[in-house]
DNA sequence: CTGGGTGCAAAGTATTTGCATGAAC
DNA sequence: GTTCATGCAAATACTTTGCACCCAG
């Protein structure tokens, strides 16, 4: 379990019931997009407004803590920031999955390159999935 | 210089104006989003519609000779296809810049770590480039 | 000729904004 | 009590579609 109030209180965001049901639902989910947070917040809050979720989810963002990952070929999905990690997307069934890889092979590799100064990378493994390679 | 006629009959693509036109342009700048493809051609074709660009775009996506490259906090922008490179991103003045890196050491180690089987690999790096780092 | 592309307008989808009310602190 | 979140409706932004006309092959 997390405690969503405690999270939210750390990153001066008011505690509203909805805000702790998005930090739940991306605990337990994972990786949810705009439209699978609301249809799922939708059970407990019959009257949510997506504005709700669009606007809780923008400040979540902008305070970073959630990330916002961009799939390719499917919509973004949000997830509670956390270490460093990539993701493998299964490009059949849509799962997507976290992983630790070390990528600081990559950046020496662009050091060596480039006068760039990297600050962040973004890592995302299309492919198949256990079950879907079947 | 690009034969953009040559390259468009591969792909099964009628040789239009405006597809030359955006093939041509994508071959100098590199990458662009639609918004500034649209502009852009719109000095060559003052009636050209934001309609056909978003046709023939998608189009050329299908035929797997454009690819979207999805960028944080950023519109996605297209490129023409090339061998497999990773991008450089300047958070500052919003620079796209291509780079090799072997992502193999990567996937040998998601190998020993899942049963995924991957087909692509999309890696970006944000930072500052070189001039804004000053 | 014939099929498919173009531009326009309209429809559809996604996201943001303004505001009155109500909840958090 | 004050600040800020919520839900609603409207506005804005983004993307796709239908169709009449025209161009590429």
């Amino acid at each position: 379990m997390i405690n969503s109030s405690i999270l939210l209180k750390e990153y001066n965001l008011k505690v509203t019931p909805q805000r702790v049901a998005i930090v739940d639902e991306l605990y337990s989910n994972g990786h949810m997009n705009i439209d699978e947070l609301y249809k799922k917040l939708l059970e407990k809050f019959p009257s949510i407004s997506l504005a709700t979720i669009y606007k809780n989810v923008n400040a979540m963002v902008e305070k970073v803590f959630l990330n916002e990952v961009k799939i390719p070929d499917a919509k973004s999905v949000y997830e509670l920031a956390k270490e460093e990690h990539s993701h493998l997307v299964c490009s059949s069934c849509g799962m997507i999955e976290d992983i630790m890889i070390d990528t600081s092979i990559l950046q020496s590799s662009i050091k060596a390159q480039s006068a760039f100064k990297i600050q962040n990378v973004d890592v995302v493994f299309s492919g198949l999935c256990k079950s879907c390679q079947k």
